[in-house]
DNA sequence: TATTGATCATAT
DNA sequence: ATATGATCAATA
């Protein structure tokens, strides 16, 4: 699919898709469908930008990179609400004392967010997923303050030498997991006495319930 | 059941 | 190795 040239063209190409399952998505781009997620979780995604003609598929920037949008599918349960969290990035551990909330690849990420939500009951076989709506959002002033002070709490606290401290726990909208292929790998990051210390790769996430906010403005 | 911590595949 | 796409699975 080529690449839409409006963010009109992209919200009608998403409509399109609304009530039609994975399996329809993928035969019509000649894709196999996985027999097992648990072997293929970014599936859904990967169709999903194909099927738009995103651009950016693997690159450090916005999958539709003319129009500035970032593409998001995202769970949902029967009644619509987010079965998961949703990842934005990968935690720059050893930089993250030099950024700023304006600056951060955080607000970078989330300047234009398409979401398409998926079914995603565990006993729903993937080929049978419905996708839904689109729904393009940029955060409100009001977010936009949530995050901000989340980002400094979180980045705060790495950047001063406590990312073992930082547990989920932490964040009313976002908050940082681990991102790894294995809780073994290791990424530099400051310590609290100005050297470094190895700790796994983390993430930041916006949690279930702030996506289900907002997607709650929508519908 | 909701949430946190761990993990899987692919591309560059 | 690192970034992309996320969901799985153990815990609280």
């Amino acid at each position: 699919m080529n690449a839409p040239e409006s963010e009109a063209e992209l919200c009608r190409r998403a409509r399109a898709l609304a009530g039609r399952t994975v399996f329809e998505v993928a035969e019509k781009l000649a894709v196999p469908v996985p027999s097992d997620q648990r072997r293929a979780k970014g599936f859904v995604g990967t169709l999903v930008e194909r099927a738009l003609g995103a651009t950016a598929a693997t690159r450090s920037a916005p999958d539709f990179e003319a129009l500035g949008v970032e593409l998001k599918t995202i769970p949902v349960r029967r009644d619509g609400r987010p079965r998961e969290s949703t990842f934005v990035c990968v935690i720059p551990l050893a930089r993250i004392a030099e950024l700023e909330w304006e600056t951060s690849p955080v607000r970078a990420k989330l300047a234009r967010v398409l979401f398409v939500p998926v079914e995603a009951e565990p006993d729903l076989a993937l080929g049978a997923r419905r996708l839904g709506s689109p729904a393009l959002w940029s955060p409100s002033r009001a977010d936009d303050s949530v995050l901000r002070a989340d980002w400094e709490e979180l980045a705060g606290l790495i950047g001063a030498g406590h990312v073992e401290a930082v547990t989920g726990h932490l964040g009313r909208a976002l908050q940082v997991r681990p991102k790894a292929a294995s809780s073994r790998d290791r990424r530099r990051a400051p310590d609290a006495d100005g050297a470094w210390l190895a700790t796994v790769p983390r993430g930041f996430y916006l949690r279930a319930t702030f996506t289900a906010e907002v997607l709650g403005r929508f519908f």
